[in-house]
DNA sequence: CGATTATTTATACAGTGTGATACAAAGCAC
DNA sequence: GTGCTTTGTATCACACTGTATAAATAATCG
């Protein structure tokens, strides 16, 4: 069975799979477009063709969190993305620093999809003197070994590690001195972090890495 | 028993799990930084202990394909290296094509990290006669309706979709039409794609919204 | 140089976790 | 109230991970 208490199914019981929690962003994005297309209504069969999931996935991940739905009728779209949001805590904004200042750097802080999702990045870092002083995108470039300071001012709960490869390790080690729990790398390595810190890479070249094995 | 078939491992027999081929590409990137260190040999417990993954496991995904190691000594760095290239492809090069050439588009074919991994970026598309005709990073900016004829003319394998979310479906549409089978998405929806096209998304936003879940 | 010990792989086995199927219960429409 | 739709969940099936062990190789020592 994979809900161990019947009797009761809210979240916080019991651990919910980790592929569980990385599919409901996926749900409140198709929400979102159906709530703007004027949509009021949606059905498992419906979420789960834009997906390409079977109903009962989307139901029993659902299950996890309560019961949202209304059988005959389906999900309101509204309700559903507002209860999801909340249970990803995505009913507020996020502070973030990012660290690296390169090349990426300036990509990821200039990239715009973020502040609409509730990610403001509030704080810029670098370790070269050539770069820590200046100003990019209306950001401060500070020195690294004020992170700690700036974490605990301004709140920032996320890391963004846009640094070159040797330098990765090093940067998310003080990014978990400095009391981050959430590290998004941009580094084409896998990280050490101690338990208690999530890690999300981005990394392009993997992912076309495991695409090739199905070209030959 | 993982393994229908007990008298011979070799990989095209029966299907490699999805997770396994996804796994590959990190030894890869490990082997070749123990080979760059100077190591000859190396176990599933080194290995294991870089990923943090157990040694188990990564000795039976590497048992899908064949037997690589020696048993009290542990595989030699440079010939496992070198048989897991061959297996997902990357003993070759790929011509990859970007359509939408904005600003991530631009920050996608100037990134350093694909060309030294055997990814060339062979072609650029856009559909705005804006952009079309312009020359970025060395690469001459297509109409989009040109997409088919280079896929075949400059043997393109790889799709990079970096368009606006309201444009990503109908170019990943063009793409599946002029032959290509791998595709790499940058835009924020999940796309549809028939059997036989292989799709990863590069989608931070995402990533993010999934770790928020353990922040609050 | 041969025997013994230590190491490490390859794999059988077991347990866990995840996804699909099936159906009873609940709501809606007519 | 009857029939239709869709949820929530029990059950089943399968895929994946971890444990344990036999076989093979290397190292050590008499």
């Amino acid at each position: 069975m994979t809900t161990p208490n019947n009797s009761d199914n809210l979240s916080s019981e019991f651990p919910v799979p980790e592929v569980v929690i990385q599919r409901l962003p996926l749900y409140v994005r198709v929400l979102t477009q159906y709530s703007s297309a004027g949509e009021e209504v949606i059905s498992s069969e419906q979420l789960g063709s834009r997906l390409q999931m079977t109903p009962a996935q989307i139901r029993k991940d659902l299950s996890y969190f309560g019961r949202f739905g209304k059988q005959g009728r389906g999900y309101d779209v509204a309700m559903l993305e507002r209860q999801l949001r909340e249970i990803l805590g995505l009913d507020r904004t996020w502070n973030a620093a990012v660290v690296g200042m390169g090349r990426l750097g300036r990509a990821v802080v200039s990239y715009p999809g973020f502040a609409p999702e509730g990610f403001n990045i509030s704080a810029a870092f670098d370790t070269s003197h050539d770069i820590v002083g200046k100003t990019i995108s209306g950001l401060h470039v500070q020195s690294i070994s004020q992170l700690t300071e700036s974490v605990k001012e301004l709140d920032i709960k996320i890391g963004i590690v846009t640094v070159p490869i040797d330098h990765a390790q090093e940067v998310i080690d003080a990014m978990v001195l400095a009391g981050i729990k959430s590290i998004l790398n941009y580094a084409p390595l896998s990280p050490q972090v101690p338990e208690g810190v999530t890690m999300r890479g981005i990394d392009p070249v993997l992912s076309l890495q495991s695409m090739t094995y199905y070209l030959r």
